[in-house]
DNA sequence: GTATACAATGAATACGTATACACACTGCGG
DNA sequence: CCGCAGTGTGTATACGTATTCATTGTATAC
């Protein structure tokens, strides 16, 4: 089993061209049932697979689908990972995974341009990157998943984050909190400013301000959720609710909190943002924002795959809603505004 | 743009052959240093990138390979497929990733023939799965991963699963435990079964007896976890540790022992398998036997390569140390053996 | 009985690259 | 002055498939 058979191959066997061998592996209908028959029998019984390589070089078409990716640990970009792959695979296409932590910009660059893939899937677009301007100059199809770019000409699907942080500041609101932490990221991008300034503007509309003491600017990891948390809660007077604004800096809020020997949420209240798989562990049992990764992917798919079918069509910006998700970091009776802090 | 550039249209602006410019870009030596440097200006100049398929085509060679997992979402899952990634990207191979739950076993069986990767990297192989059977089948070079197959010809990577098991129940039974519980996995395969072998055998070489009622065989997900938990700690006489043979099962246990209020290590020591970077998370300060991802990962793609180069070289079974990490979910003092159940 | 439409198939070609082969040119020894 | 080794380059071909074009055979219409 040196070299796999080609249809050349099977076509002798069968006793008739390699065309019409071709003709039936396309289901051209031009082609006799007769003939038709006899030739499947043959390609079955010599368990016969068409070169992919070949066939794309024909048709143009690689079936295969370029996902870039960062943080691949990352419990949310797991899911999302994992989603992407179920609706690529429910449509019959193929996925290249590239992490754009690790590969230089340069191997990108190649890749974008070498026709490997039908089209791309971006998930980590930001304003400094410059992937998306590559990849759209690649003049390959691409969607922007997760995380969009205003005003980019590009086919887009995210979450609503401004309206999830909105109603999650509202709820806090409403059940009567007034000394709010705020856990951002420094990183700057779509996503997490819209998670940022949403919030905001819920504490605005209801007339509670945001102590400048209580905004706290971190980077990604779970160790930099820990630390917030210390340094909000050792104020002489702690905030009475943190926000923040993915789940992985709120799992680590939640074990600062801990640390601390504070309860939550009798303590203080906790929000994330992703409603990841582990917040619903009992360990954090975490009230989050959720985002509606299942309808983000099978839009985004069959964005893209309505753009590989036809390139000139208009871009599309969907944004889909993101409810609260209310766990346990945030009790179900309002918060006592008498009692100064808290512990009832 | 609508069509990139061929070598063909280069040579041309160049006013060399088609020839003369793939000898430039595949580096043959037999080229005369002004034409060539010439030939690289123009193609700077072009920003030509060749045709990764067609090249493919011509001399076999994809520079992909094919990376076959199960369960992304979970954290050493994860963990394993960014390493994956890292060490693919740092040897200029891509990945193109397949799910084994999503993708069914027909379309597998295509891509397995298809000649688009050059080789495979099966990291959920089990007993009873085929895939491991077809990929050989197949003829394309192939690596296990993470997960072995006793005797089967074929070159694996696997952490010592034995071993660390067996240091993790030395450990407990040092320390003065006898009385102890065994979440294990119903799930067939070598590295599960060996994860409770192992740990049964350094009970039974210190004559410490593990109870039937002690044993518990559950599925994957946390909430298995939580729920043997719950079991185990419901007895009349609980285990004074439990042992299980994944982290996320240790994760479900961990939050199962806190909702009926036991306190860990003071009433119950816990210990896990994989050392996930959750593990290190306080919510958890789980005490783990560790799996060397980056060295297995590193010695697989380049067993893998090798293969590749060379595919007629003897098979090789590499198996690398786990060692046991301690955290505070274990006590760093002994086991106190007098007081009945624990809380002193 | 011939012309014509149509169905079914084979022969030939193209996708873009890598490479075996042929060929020209240089410089050398006889 | 001729043969010959060696260097650089061009021509031609092959990878395996899809598809255009030409060809054959058959059935229908006149």
């Amino acid at each position: 089993m040196v070299r796999p058979p080609t249809s050349r191959d099977l076509a002798r066997l069968a006793g008739v061209s390699q065309a019409t061998v071709s003709r039936v592996l396309t289901n051209n209908p031009k082609v006799n049932p007769e003939t038709r028959a006899r030739v499947l029998q043959v390609l079955k019984d010599a368990n016969y697979t068409p070169n992919a390589l070949a066939r794309a070089m024909k048709t143009g078409k690689t079936d295969t689908i370029g996902v870039f990716m960062t943080r691949v640990t990352s419990p949310f970009h797991a899911e999302l990972l994992d989603e992407i792959g179920r609706v690529l695979s429910s449509v019959g296409l193929h996925m290249i995974l590239w992490n754009i932590e690790h590969d230089p910009e340069e191997t990108i660059a190649d890749v974008l341009q070498q026709r490997l893939v039908d089209g791309f899937l971006l998930t980590s677009a930001t304003y400094d990157s410059r992937l998306h301007t590559m990849a759209l100059a690649s003049g390959t199809p691409t969607v922007l998943l997760h995380r969009g770019i205003d005003g980019l000409d590009c086919d887009q699907v995210v979450g609503d984050n401004w309206q999830g942080a909105y109603d999650a500041g509202r709820y806090l609101v409403e059940a009567g909190h007034t000394d709010i932490g705020l856990v951002t990221l420094t990183h700057t991008g779509n996503t997490s400013r819209d998670r940022d300034l949403g919030f905001r503007a819920a504490l605005n509309d209801a007339g509670v301000k945001i102590k400048p003491s209580n905004v706290v600017s971190v980077g990604v990891p779970h160790a930099d959720g820990h630390a917030a948390a210390l340094k909000l809660l050792s104020k002489k007077k702690p905030p009475t609710a943190i926000y923040t604004v993915t789940d992985l800096l709120a799992f680590g809020i939640l074990d600062g909190t801990r640390a601390l020997g504070r309860k939550v949420p009798d303590d203080v209240w906790v929000i994330g943002f992703d409603n990841t798989d582990l917040a619903a562990w009992e360990s954090f049992d975490l009230t989050s924002v959720a985002q509606p990764v299942h309808a983000i992917v099978e839009t985004g798919v069959s964005l893209l795959r309505k753009r590989i079918e036809d390139p000139d069509r208009p871009t599309e910006v969907v944004t889909l809603p993101c409810p609260l998700e209310i766990r346990g970091s945030t009790a179900r009776t309002p918060w006592k505004k008498d009692t100064a802090s808290g512990s009832a």
